[in-house]
DNA sequence: AAAACTTATTTGTCATGACAAGTAATTTCA
DNA sequence: TGAAATTACTTGTCATGACAAATAAGTTTT
């Protein structure tokens, strides 16, 4: 019999919010110790910054935020360490003083190669035993709790 | 045509695990909010620990770790908080003194079932437009996912 | 029984995310 | 034109996750 006065109690193991927060949490950890193994001195955070910055030629920490989906002063950081490891440049516009333009360096673009293998690589680890079917219903939903949280948060 | 080269590049728009951790990071924000709209002072990772508490009499910090699928040290500090926050009683076992068993307490248990609230009511924002049937895959998938991952972990 | 090992937990450091506050450059508009 | 508002970004603080090291209490081995 169902509980009918607490019919809004979460199961977590039944939740897939709860188990998408878990398996981030385990892929990340996955994609650290391919990273690690590899000997790639960078982070999961750093490479998402330094994909679109190898794939967009030159991106101020607005845009990066929006790709991201982070916040200012998140992208602000971690640029920063990016620019120390050599990995990115900034340049200050010169119209307007306040915006900066990040460029990938040819460090950066080798590294980002690198990467790749290793994104591939645990992608293939935690996707074992999916099939594409199914893969395409999660991203797509997974897509739409985007625009749902999106929304939610404006 | 599809590039014969570089065959292991990853785009990050169709990567189902880059996907994952932006949902996960939404998902936490909308919850994030929703909590701070009750006024409910808790992170979502403490209430993972408080529900797992509220559900199971007394757990350990390792059992609480294989729970929730997170280290010694991140529970042992997350414990703590809780317990400073009188939402959970530490009990030193006197047979072996290592081990530590936590108990909720009443205000506890209390604030779980406003969580339980909030939890439900963030899982319906982000769920929005998603079928049952797409939710069972994703759920279903996701605990493949954590399957795949742990194995390459151990 | 003492030394070596194992187990359970804690503490320290760094990276990141949330959020608030601060700064500097540019616009707006009275 | 100069004060007020806005924009773009930076800095500070706290919570958490990864990872290494430390601690303390048992257990095993010689």
């Amino acid at each position: 019999m169902t509980n009918i006065i607490c019919m809004d109690k979460v199961e977590l193991d039944k939740s897939v919010n709860h188990h998408i927060a878990l398996s981030a949490m385990m892929i990340k950890r996955v994609f650290y110790k391919i990273l690690n193994e590899n000997k790639l001195n960078i982070t999961p955070e750093q490479w998402s910054i330094l994909y679109y910055l190898s794939e967009i030629a030159s991106l101020t920490v607005s845009e990066l935020a929006e790709l991201t989906f982070k916040d200012f002063a998140n992208i602000s950081r971690i640029t920063h360490k990016l620019e120390v490891a050599g990995l990115i440049k900034k340049h200050k516009n010169s119209t307007d003083k306040r915006i900066s333009k990040f460029f990938i360096t040819d460090t950066g673009k080798k590294l980002v190669n690198q990467v790749h293998q290793c994104a591939y690589k645990s992608t293939n680890i935690a996707m074992q035993e999916i099939e594409p079917q199914e893969r395409e219903i999660i991203l797509k939903s997974l897509k739409q709790i985007l625009i749902n949280t999106n929304n939610y948060l404006k």
